[in-house]
DNA sequence: CCTTGTTAGTTACATTTTCAACTATTACCG
DNA sequence: CGGTAATAGTTGAAAATGTAACTAACAAGG
């Protein structure tokens, strides 16, 4: 319990975000200079883009992600006219967003691109290794919010 | 190749992220509420308990942090008396970087609540998998950059 | 219906991060 | 040496994020 015996490089919050940060900037550039998009713009089209039409609670919901983040996010790609929103009858203040067709042809540039880009490093590591890491993200990411 | 084939949640940059996400947020209200410290002032504390005095550049290497945030991160520290400056005789331009006693205190405090943390967390995890999830995030924190 | 409470989403403001100069010092090279 | 280039670190403005308060719509109980 003493602090000498305590390793910065074997903290598991350090190096998830090392990994994290080192990873991300590679895909993270692309959608940026491809369509001028954040990391949430990104994840919103592509929650859309894979689950179909959502209302931005379950866009909330399903991505971990503060609401400010989501609203803001939606805003933007709606003015960029990647997304259309539908306000519900069912409850005035919530809206069915779907991707536009401009927003559909990028999100499957984007999907194609970053299918690669996880291939090529997952195959760097040993394929039992692999599937183990994103066992245990999947595993880490769960449940702690 | 198609976008069909691609998983969100199967994505190593997200999964990454939200884990790290997850994962971050437990021990940032740690250190933020016990001493004020942003996540880089963390991290700079850290690097200097752990290494003993270093210069601000060498940190940024070691984090692979920006500049600017280290820098900052440094003046906030110094400005809690969490850190001492000496300007270099060797190199005018750089300073030797080191805990003053109360930085080694938050240093021993936080280091032993972090080897606590991750203990608990990494507990919840098969042992196989553990070693190998941490291998792998060094593998993939590694030289992007 | 009318009051009270809850939920979806937005907006305003403060904090933090990023990006682009900028200063001071050192290194290189004719 | 003297001038140009490179490096360490800082600073200011712009962008992004987080926090809190807000609006609008729904829900439920009297």
């Amino acid at each position: 319990m003493e602090a000498e015996d305590f390793d910065l490089n074997d903290f598991l919050p350090y190096l998830l975000n090392q990994a994290a940060e080192a990873n991300g900037r590679a895909f993270q550039k692309i959608y940026k200079d491809r369509y001028g998009m954040l990391r949430t713009e990104w994840r919103v089209l592509c929650h859309l883009g894979q689950f179909g039409p959502m209302t931005a609670r379950e866009i909330v919901e399903a991505a971990q992600s503060h609401k400010t983040k989501i609203s803001r996010a939606v805003a933007a790609l709606e003015q960029k006219r990647f997304l259309l929103r539908e306000t519900l009858d069912s409850d005035r203040r919530s809206a069915k967003l779907q991707l536009s067709p401009a927003g559909q042809r990028a999100y499957a540039d984007l999907a194609g691109i970053a299918r690669d880009y996880d291939a090529q490093v997952m195959g760097q590591l040993d394929p039992a290794a692999a599937k183990a890491l994103k066992d245990a993200l999947r595993h880490l990411a769960r449940g702690k919010r």
